[in-house]
DNA sequence: CCCACTCGGTTCATTCAACGAACTGACCTT
DNA sequence: AAGGTCAGTTCGTTGAATGAACCGAGTGGG
């Protein structure tokens, strides 16, 4: 988005966290970030994003801390792109704002499900486990099952068959 | 943001949500929804926004369902944008957007403190009055305080003026 | 009744970001 | 040496945001 010269005027520290969070494609890869997506080429076959618009809002990410770029090999040398602690913290904000879209725009059954990965419910829409207590749930303690609902026609991608394959933890790696 | 047709092929409830919400300014123009701001006049004031853009967004949002618009007065024909049901269960996105941004980018005090207005406590980050069992607190249950932080320049437009005056209960006309 | 003013837009020329296809360069495999 | 993969960069085109000017309905004052 990068809200420039219109948003110094807002005080709202919503405001600040939109010049970073509210740019076009930023919270798809980040949402992305947690289902184990990491690597570039991952990410574009996934989003179908343009690929100057991917590296852009990756070094965004990055130097806002939302991201960490992390060596896992060196030869070739390739990096991967991980949450930091600061970009999980954003699960609060993206959970509910998914559930708001399925409440109000979804077409048929979901797609994917998110259970407590230690007792198998599913989570409620504030992000709680009803049968732990009502306990916020982490998400490194969430799985993504694939819902019952399916698109007319699936994606492909090697992501996007990974997902619908089988439950998965979030932020651990899905390829 | 109009995702348009790079989002056909995203299945995810989050990436429907964001055709609508996701758009430049539409956040903030919810978020001042949620302050009182009903009037188009008050909004160009508030946001430094073009005119031509808050219309674009203003008739996006009522489409959506998000606002609606309703007529106030007959001479000369007024009509004023207020939260649907739909729009208000957005607060469960900008509020933990807020809270993420004051935590990680915030540069002093916070401008704005969110209290629960039967009981006067400060609402926690999960969006929750300790003081009342940790139940959740709707919109309409709290009130906005002018926090210790103050801007360098403060704005002068009414709404911001009548925002640093005085609490005030969220989703009440703020002038 | 005319003039000035307010409110809520629309129009339009300019600027800036997104798009998508082609290109690059490091490294690997055969 | 040749061809392939990966992670970008470059660049021409398209589309959206910006901001200033304009518009039209309605009001209030002289």
């Amino acid at each position: 988005m990068a809200l420039g010269k219109n948003y110094e005027g807002q005080n709202c520290t919503l405001a600040r966290a939109l010049e970073l969070v509210g740019e076009r494609w930023t919270l798809l890869i980040v949402r992305d970030a947690f289902y184990g997506v990491r690597r570039y080429g991952d990410l574009l076959a996934h989003l179908d994003i343009p690929r100057a618009v991917l590296a852009d809002r990756l070094a965004t990410l990055v130097e806002a801390g939302i991201l960490a770029r992390h060596r896992y090999q060196d030869s070739p040398p390739r990096d991967e792109y991980l949450l930091t602690e600061r970009g999980v913290e954003l699960w609060s904000v993206i959970y509910p704002l998914m559930r708001w879209g399925e409440r109000h725009f979804a077409t048929g059954q979901p797609l994917r499900t998110f259970r407590h990965a230690v007792c198998g419910t599913e989570i409620d829409a504030a992000g709680r486990c009803p049968t732990c207590g009502g306990v916020d749930v982490q998400p490194a303690d969430i799985e993504a099952h694939p819902g019952p609902g399916a698109p007319a026609q699936p994606r492909e991608d090697p992501v996007s068959v990974a997902l619908r394959a089988r439950p998965h933890r979030l932020l651990q790696p899905v390829l």
